[in-house]
DNA sequence: TTTGCACTTCCCATATCGTGGCAAGTATCA
DNA sequence: TGATACTTGCCACGATATGGGAAGTGCAAA
């Protein structure tokens, strides 16, 4: 098949423009293509909103709405994007930090967080990866995964964070049962001192595990003496409204 | 003028696919084209790298690329991607956090920040505003305007932010000429308790001043007792690498 | 396996639509 | 003020995008 001729030149020209704004005798020159028919090609971009040009001058720039399209470029940004609102009201909320992390084999992998308003905070974790027992996003995941899928990490040697990690297998097995009956997860200190979290699920549409929506603070202040069970119900609906806005459909049964 | 046909029917398509991305005949429906020339113009759209297919399957979704447009959405956008690495640099150097903010009227609005590797860390001023006497980086947008420029603004009355807070224009306008003087400005606990900063300008290629970088920290640890001086020569340097980076040529003359 | 349906790919005649030369209009600079 | 550089508008031409339809492919049910 052929490529159309207008899409090829209005992406050469869109190419240009990324890497310095021009105006249309400039673009005329580095793509070799007559004035006349840059200047229609820009008149198309800029009416699709694709680019706009400087107040007044006619220098042409990408314009915003393209931000728009390439928040869209992976099913990670998708989540984000939809989990946007809820992190923010979640952390109006709470007043401490909430993000969202997804499974990467015996990993946690965070992909995006609100920040507390607090001036002294948790740093944010964004683009790291923790092992997935140590963080209580991982025993999340944990108790969704099969049973023998669990059995074989939990062959694997674990190591210990801070004094308070737990690095037991029988442990950890009750902790994953616990998970998934109570459908969130605490963890105090394990993972670093002085810093405590929760984590509750987020499905995708076919009700399949996408990843975790946790929350984090100072253990000095977070969770405060008898807000624990408090936070976890928060936690646990933001958790559900973030499902819900990717699609997935909660049933009234089941536990 | 008339917008060209193909391209606005593509921004239609890509426009679909960043909803969800979808296959020919999906496409086809929501946008009442014929099935042949979504399927020409989705062929060209993936020629130019803009959209990518799901393996195997026809299923259309925005490629990575769209990023790279995106990526130079404003100055802005520039600024922050020619200082990312220098940023880097400093604050694996500093082990605090560093950022830029660029002048706003009488604010200071920050644009983007690279966090310290310590768990407790300041928390990320990005995309909010502070007034322009509280912060150093203020002060340097104040040591670069006109003279009657900062008289004018010394006749508004002055917010206090913590104890520390000086709103004395006398002060202030010694500091303006220190700043000229030393090229890096310290402020300590003024914006707000606990919180020691530093900022130093950032030009563009045709010298004017563009923005401050900056870094801050808890003061019980920023700056060490005999490190301030140390820690202004490397936030100076980093800004005028990043200055460079952007153009800017320094004159071996000068004050 | 066969049958049927839904989707994608290919082909080609048609005329629509993009094209580019040129000229008029406008801004920039000396 | 004149000269230069760039943008906008116009229009006849034909190259090029178009869309109907057919052939090919894949999937699922019977």
């Amino acid at each position: 098949m052929k490529i159309v001729q207008s899409i090829e030149r209005a992406f050469d020209i869109l190419e240009e423009i990324s890497k310095s704004p021009a105006g249309i005798s400039d673009l005329s020159r580095s793509t070799g293509l007559p004035t006349s028919t840059v200047a229609r090609l820009l008149y198309s971009l800029e009416k699709m909103d694709v680019i706009e040009r400087e107040e007044g001058k006619s220098i042409y720039r990408i314009g915003p709405s393209v931000v728009t399209l390439a928040s869209s470029v992976n099913p990670t940004q998708r989540l984000l994007t939809a989990a946007q609102p809820h992190l923010r009201g979640l952390v109006e909320m709470l007043g401490e930090a909430a993000g969202l992390a997804i499974p990467a084999g015996y990993d946690v992998h965070y992909i995006g967080e609100i920040d507390s308003p607090h001036p002294v905070q948790i740093r944010d974790w964004t683009g790291t990866s923790l092992p997935i027992h140590i963080v209580p996003s991982g025993i999340v995941f944990l108790a969704h995964w099969p049973d023998d899928a669990v059995e074989a990490f939990l062959r694997h040697p674990l190591d210990r964070f801070t004094a308070q990690t737990v690095i037991s297998p029988t442990v950890i097995r009750q902790r994953v049962v616990e998970a998934k009956e109570k459908g969130h997860v605490w963890l105090f200190e394990e993972f670093s001192e002085g810093i405590n979290s929760i984590a509750a699920p987020v499905f995708n549409h076919t009700g399949l595990l996408l990843g975790a929506l946790h929350s984090h603070g100072p253990s000095y202040r977070f969770p405060s003496e008898e807000m624990e069970d408090v936070i976890a119900q928060r936690v646990m609906q933001t958790a559900s409204a973030i499902s819900e806005a990717l699609g997935f459909v909660p049933n009234r049964d089941s536990k």
